[in-house]
DNA sequence: GGCAAAATCACCCAAAAGTATGAGCAAAGT
DNA sequence: ACTTTGCTCATACTTTTGGGTGATTTTGCC
C-alpha cells in the first residue's frame, strides 16, 4: 500500500522535489542578486536554462516511449521437402531417386545415363525398379505420383 | 534544397523562435521589474514554468519513436492459378492445354483419347503441336515447363 | 460467304520407352 | 563362407511415343 503510493506518484514526487530544489536555488540566487544587482541578466539565463533542463527531463519521465510497430510480411517459399517416411516405406535407393528426379526434370534415358556417366540399359533397369515400387506404368505416373509424395522437388 | 534546410531544422529553429520570444518576454519583464522592484518573486516564478513548458515540449520534438519491426512470415499455398499471359503468349488452345494437363497427370495417348473420346491420331497431333509451342521435345520436358510457367496444375 | 484457326483423323516410319531374362561385382551382415 | 542388397551391364523383344505428311470438318470472325 505504502510503497504503491510511492510508486504510483514516483514521477509527481521526483517533480516536486526537484521544483522545490530549483525553488530553493531560485530563492537563493534572488537573494544575492539583489545584493549584487547588476548581474541580473546572468540569473535570468541560469534559471532559464535549470528550468528548461527540467522540463526536459521531467517531459522524458512522463512520457512512455513511443514504439511504432512496423510489420513486414515475408513470403515463404515452397521449399521441397523431402518425405524421408515415405521414401523409405517404399524402398526407393538413392540411385533411383536420382534417376527419378531426372527424369522429373524432362531428361531423356541416354541423357540421364550421359549425366551419371552409366549406361542406357542401368538407367533402364533402375526405371523399372522405380516403376515397381512406385506401382506405376509410365514415367508420367511415376513422376506425378513422387512429386504428390514429397519424394522429388 | 531550401525546403530540406527547413525541414531537417525545423525543431532547431522552433526552438530558437521560441527561445527568441522567451527572451524577448524575458528581458521585457526584466525592464518591468526592475522598475517595480517589489515583485520579484513572480517574475522569477514565470520564467521558471515557462521554461519548464519549453523543455518539456523540446523532450517530446526531441525524442524519436523506437521502430519495432515485427516479421510476419506468410505461407503461400497451393492453390493453382493459371498463368494467363503466358499461356496467352504460348498461344496454347483450350484442346491442347486439356491434353497437356492429362499427360501431366500420367495418362498415356490412348488412355487421353478415350478420356476425351477423340482418336489417337488426334492426341498425338495436340501433342506435336503442344511440343512445338513450348519448345520442348518430349512430354516430360512438356510438363516441367508446363508446370513451372503455371500452365497446369 | 470467305477466310483463318482449331479440331479431328489417317498413314508411315523412326526413336524412345518399357519388359523380360540373365549376369557380374562389391560391400555389408550373419 | 554364405547371403543379401545395390549398382552396373547386356541382349532381345514389345509397346508407346513422336515426327512427318496430308486431308477433312468445325468454329468463329469479318
Amino acid at each position: 500500500m505504502n510503497s504503491d503510493f510511492l510508486t504510483k506518484n514516483k514521477d509527481t514526487i521526483l517533480y516536486g522535489i526537484s521544483l522545490a530544489v530549483l525553488l530553493f536555488l531560485l530563492k537563493w540566487l534572488e537573494i544575492r542578486f539583489v545584493v549584487i544587482n547588476h548581474a541580473f541578466e546572468i540569473y535570468a539565463g541560469i534559471i532559464a536554462v535549470l528550468f528548461t533542463a527540467l522540463g526536459i527531463w521531467l517531459s522524458m519521465k512522463l512520457t512512455k516511449p513511443k514504439v511504432q510497430i512496423q510489420v513486414i510480411e515475408k513470403e515463404v517459399g515452397e521449399e521441397f521437402i523431402l518425405n524421408e517416411d515415405e521414401l523409405n516405406r517404399l524402398g526407393l535407393s538413392k540411385r533411383e531417386l536420382e534417376v527419378l528426379q531426372l527424369m522429373a526434370d524432362g531428361l531423356s534415358n541416354q541423357e540421364i545415363a550421359n549425366k551419371l556417366f552409366v549406361s542406357l540399359n542401368t538407367i533402364k533397369t533402375h526405371s523399372s525398379k522405380v516403376f515397381e515400387k512406385l506401382d506405376v506404368k509410365r514415367r508420367t505416373q511415376a513422376i506425378e505420383k513422387a512429386k504428390r509424395l514429397s519424394l522429388i522437388s
